[in-house]
DNA sequence: AATCATTATGAATTCTATTCATTAAAGTAT
DNA sequence: ATACTTTAATGAATAGAATTCATAATGATT
């Protein structure tokens, strides 16, 4: 019979298109989906993904399982949001602060989405940007924080989300283009187009540019199109998340790099007070997150706290 | 995570209405099932079944996630049935032969059904009754036979399907009424009234009345109603299955007896040739039968071969 | 060709579901 | 009421299956 947990699988590789990336979602070893998947193979007597490309694509049957896997996914958690209904558990309010400027870009559908299956939570966002966002916790000003630094505080829960690159972005005829990568050292003599936040707040400031002391000239933008933009017109460099940079570099449009030669890489956590991390629409907001984060944006990646 | 085995066991409870008979529906222990159940109601932290009821009744939760069930398995089913196509593995013939003629009542729903699902077998009813119907697949005139004894032969493959208790039936005002259950002589003067089949092919006579050397004088009729307008215009008495009786007992129309102390007990078997029983379409008309009689016939359990 | 990355495989292990053996509870019958 | 029967609950022991580990095979990349 199959099983829950193997439509999971399933759905990891389609998204991840890897053995490997899916095993990380779904927190087993590479080992384990490949001994499921073969499990798998071998009840129905078909192929469900071909292993001769990469990345590993489905085969028409794998698709169609997947599909089952999608549905199933939706009937049970509509399901398991009735059946919770008569606690009155689902009444409440979300007010949810964010730290950095793209995570609006995910977070739209997030809200959307979710308005429709929780109508009894009340959802808002915390406008501005806040030095301290897990204040806001405190304060009762926000009941939910998208932070990038695990800071783990007395009374504060945090949930791993996902795991993004930052990459440098350029004018496609820079001169620093012809780097694989970057170093803090090549953004001496740039400008650097930014969000309108502290520098604190900037994981290439606090992550590279402080700790090498270097400070180059620094301009800001609210829009992430506005950055592009300046960016494309040769102002300066930005440092933006590869999910929302791959469409601008397919049409060419500019050109990114990777920063140091691992990359630099940017942790992302929902952070609720402890008191409100039981709650079922807390969760659910959390999970939806991740699930509608992990099926659209590329390239991102789990970790763990 | 919820699993399709917990979803399984719901279903059962919400059918039988008790652990013990899901138990053996499901094959597992009663008490496999009843720390499932805690489970499942520790991790929704809802009460699912309520126990202080007999049969057990599914909680507005339960019938929630009985529901969901249903859904799940039908979309299942369907996917499953999707990813076998290209194999072209479910086009064929499935001439069927039943030996009892009870077995119309639930076959012909079935039949319905596994026509809807699988187009391209060409289903068919073997007519007649046949003394040895098991020679039907050896000759090539039947692919699936549904009969009562296992008599386990060479290239022949027997599933079992469900087992149903016999009772006698008769008016309301016969004198047998008294007695708690019937035994071989209470019919030496009584007549039996039965369909028009061999009497090596009616259970009553095999397993009770030909052991005692009781012979009663016997009267025929092609349909069930047919039999029970005799049996209640006092010209006999008849032995029919529990499930197609309720109806007729609830209305106080006849009424009905054990047969022996511990009732009379027929088993039934769908059988094939060894080399069908792995074809698809064959498991999936079987589990069919399974599935909606359990569903819809009441009273009737589960056995191994 | 050599290296790097990814998947496959068999054996060992871990972990969880199930069974076993009882107890508790509920329902029937005396 | 009281015994007797049936059914469910419980905790410990067990069995079994899923996962990991260690490594080999395969395929991609330089």
């Amino acid at each position: 019979m199959i099983e829950m947990r193997h439509l999971a699988t399933l759905v990891a590789i389609k998204e991840t298109g890897s053995l490997t990336r899916s095993a990380k979602r779904v927190h087993l070893t590479q080992s384990a989906l490949s001994h499921q998947l073969k499990r798998m193979e071998d009840y129905y007597r078909v192929m469900l993904v071909d292993r001769h490309t990469h990345p590993l694509v489905l085969t028409s049957a794998g698709e169609r399982l997947v599909k089952l896997a999608y549905l199933i996914r939706e009937a049970v958690e509509t399901a398991e949001r009735e059946i919770q209904q008569d606690n009155s558990k689902n009444k409440g309010k979300l007010r949810i602060a964010i730290e950095c400027h793209t995570c609006f870009d995910w977070l739209m559908p997030v809200m959307d989405d979710f308005r429709g299956h929780w109508p009894d939570v009340e959802l808002d966002l915390v406008s501005g940007f806040h030095s301290h966002p897990v204040e806001l916790l405190y304060s009762d000003r926000a009941d939910l924080v998208i932070i990038s630094e695990n800071t783990s505080q007395e009374g504060i829960s945090f949930s791993p989300l996902f795991r993004f690159e930052l990459l440098a972005v350029m004018a496609n005829d820079h001169p620093l283009t012809t780097r694989k990568h970057l170093v803090a050292d090549d953004f001496v003599h740039e400008t650097l187009i930014t969000y309108p936040v502290p520098v604190e707040q900037i994981d290439l400031y606090r992550k590279v540019l402080l700790p090498s002391g270097v400070n180059p000239e620094r301009r800001t933008a609210e829009l992430t199109i506005a950055i592009l933009q300046l960016v494309a017109s040769r102002r300066g460099l930005a440092a933006l998340p590869n999910w929302g940079l791959t469409n601008y570099l397919d049409y060419g449009y500019v050109s990114a790099r990777k920063i140091g030669h691992l990359g630099l890489w940017s942790d992302l956590y929902a952070a609720v007070l402890s008191s409100d991390s039981q709650k079922n629409y807390v969760q659910a907001f959390i999970s939806s997150i991740q699930q509608t984060c992990f099926k659209t944006l590329e390239d991102i990646e789990p970790f763990d706290s």
